[in-house]
DNA sequence: TTCATAACCGAACATTTTTCTTTTTACTGA
DNA sequence: TCAGTAAAAAGAAAAATGTTCGGTTATGAA
């Protein structure tokens, strides 16, 4: 699918704030209602936008605790990686998840409440999975920046 | 502000869907709309929902290159780093930056099209920024989980 | 140019959000 | 235990929004 400037600008005005009315994002755009509206169908029915979540502020629901968490598997098998990888993925600590290049095989954000959660995480949970190698945790000290915002 | 057990339920569906409209949301709550909607507001009042988005597919506004980018500065001065902050935040390509502990100052989440555009980030953009030490980049090779969804 | 397709528009209709008033529930101090 | 008070919840009405429709205007290929 194609994107011209229009969409473009749609889907950055939707990344800022996805409850605008399609009336104030049409005055934005110089369109229509219907026109903004169609346009989001077809970029819902297409794919690419994905879906609409709520951003919450990690300090109040207590998950302030940021992690990055280096992953060396013990082999390389697609067994090994397969099995590891559907593992992680239903671990709730763990927002993202990416194979790298590098010295360890995998990053993994992991987002709990402070340290004491995140030795309980390591323990009982990371470590005790099949394969794991070695793991490398770098502590977030303070978060700089945070969006999910894409330019276009 | 404290949370009680429908605050968490409602926080966790609207981040997987932040669409579902307030009828819906009060059936699995077992709640009246007014009673849903006043909810919200109180959150979104207390700042524990900064806002809403839409998700787009990395994949379909060819942005499907994402490094991990770790940074040294050159000094550790108070100037050093605040300047090295406010300059980062205005980087468009760069989602995350975070103060970390360890080897490295900060670590970044640089996201752009391909190599070509990351390279061309870094000699243009990142490096040419004052106090920069050394960086050390780590490629993603697939994304395995990623998700802005936080369990209560 | 001509045809076919896609994008756009304004108006009508259907749903939802938001406000308002009343009722219920939960808590506190005598 | 029992008012008294405040917070939370409910239902109905009003305001605003989302969605569909028929018709019109651009766009692009033959």
């Amino acid at each position: 699918m194609k994107l011209d400037t229009i969409d473009k600008k749609l889907l950055e005005l939707l990344q800022n704030d996805a409850k605008q009315t399609t009336k104030v994002l049409s005055l934005q755009l110089n369109l229509s209602k219907t026109a903004v509206y169609e346009r989001i169908r077809k970029l819902e029915k297409e794919g690419v936008i994905k879906g609409y979540t709520a951003l919450l502020d990690k300090k109040k629901i207590d998950k302030a605790f940021v992690v990055f968490c280096h992953v060396r598997l013990t082999q390389h098998t697609k067994e090994h990686v397969v099995g590891f990888e559907s593992d992680v993925i239903r671990l709730e600590e763990v927002l993202e998840c990416y194979h790298v290049s590098g010295d360890y095989d995998y990053i993994l954000k992991v987002n709990v409440a402070d340290m004491q959660a995140y030795r309980n995480f390591m323990t009982s949970k990371l470590t005790s999975l099949k394969h794991i190698g070695s793991t490398h945790s770098i502590f977030m000290i303070e978060e700089v920046k945070n969006t999910t915002v894409v330019e276009l």
